[in-house]
DNA sequence: GCTTTATCGTTTGGCCTCAAATGATTACCT
DNA sequence: AGGTAATCATTTGAGGCCAAACGATAAAGC
């Protein structure tokens, strides 16, 4: 019979175990490890409690919210401030145009675009589900006083704006003389 | 033509904008949105960089790396440390036992069982790729200070245990009156 | 004007993802 | 011992996910 899962705690004593002989980054280790712990405990909190009862997913959420804090904006803006792909995008606003909570209209001055927005049933539904949203945002972040989430969110921030930074250019430098193979999926050239 | 993308700081400023009438936790909102952000934006460079040349998927990396901390372990511990389902890991563990990275053994006492374990090549693999892994943790958090790193760990890790804590008993009492519709996807009863 | 060249959003293919159903096995109960 | 309940990994179905291919449109070059 398995025992209780292991905590946060254990995982990270292990780690030190299992890379005692290595000389590495340990602090930035535990930092990176952790953010995604936390992204992932935190996401999967929120799609169970606040989100489910609606029906959206993680990702539909973060769409809708795009565009009610930014309002219309073009696919190409909306998918890059979501975090996804615009191909990714295009069949999550096809699903949420289905529901009747986003509009899809063609850009005025260029027929290649096009213009994403809520409808009257989006806003309405944000309206709502927001405010939930936030509870739950302080209920995970409940045992952090207000000024420490402030540091952990300047902290994130600052990864952020390295990667944005300089993000590209390190991968170019990293892949340089590699010699990559295609990858698995994604669509192959017609014959 | 699109402008630039936008940035981080950008982004906050518009939230602010968009939320300035309503009473909100902004702390918790600010923490809980760069989480996400910096996740996202971190793994994203791992995979298009030290991932890629290996056609590793994240997924894939980090259910390596649970094998490579805590060896041989069962497909249920191994689902939860990773942070996915037992049903994504049965998927995942093929891929990797197909590429003779992992292996796969029957449990000497319960043939319900499954053990995992790196093979040789799974080692040796992960004997090479952490280091060049952990180099791009640092290059992440190169801004902050190894102290700065451990705070933004801890607070991480409080978030996630209180979770680990409260989060089940969280989600039953938000959810103890809603009548939940069944998930659109997921197998169907037979008829 | 006519031809590149660039840039839209969409499509495609192969994974990843979850929760519930399912079959195999084990534990419990009488 | 025999039946029921619990628990394991796997299967299933619908959707998310990316990058590259693609067709439609627009811009630039001549």
């Amino acid at each position: 019979m398995p025992g209780p899962r292991r905590s946060i705690t254990e995982t990270e004593q292990a780690i030190q175990q299992r890379l005692g002989g290595l000389t590495l980054q340990r602090e930035a280790m535990a930092a990176v490890g952790n953010i995604h712990r936390a992204a992932a405990a935190v996401r999967n909190h929120l799609e169970n409690s606040v989100l489910r009862p609606h029906e959206l997913t993680w990702t539909s959420f973060v769409v809708l919210w795009v565009l009610w804090i930014w309002g219309e904006a073009e696919t190409w803006s909306v998918a890059e401030e979501a975090g996804i792909s615009k191909g990714t995008l295009t069949g999550v606003s096809r699903t949420l145009e289905s529901r009747g909570l986003v509009a899809r209209s063609p850009h005025p001055e260029d027929r290649r675009r096009v213009l994403l927005s809520l409808t009257p049933a989006g806003e309405k539904l944000m309206e709502e589900l927001f405010p939930a949203f936030n509870a739950e945002e302080a209920f995970v972040s409940a045992p952090l006083s207000p000024e420490q989430c402030l540091q952990l969110a300047d902290s994130l921030r600052v990864i952020v704006g390295r990667l944005e930074e300089r993000g590209e250019q390190r991968r170019r430098k990293l892949l340089a003389d590699e010699d990559l193979a295609p990858r698995r999926s994604g669509r192959r050239p017609r014959p």
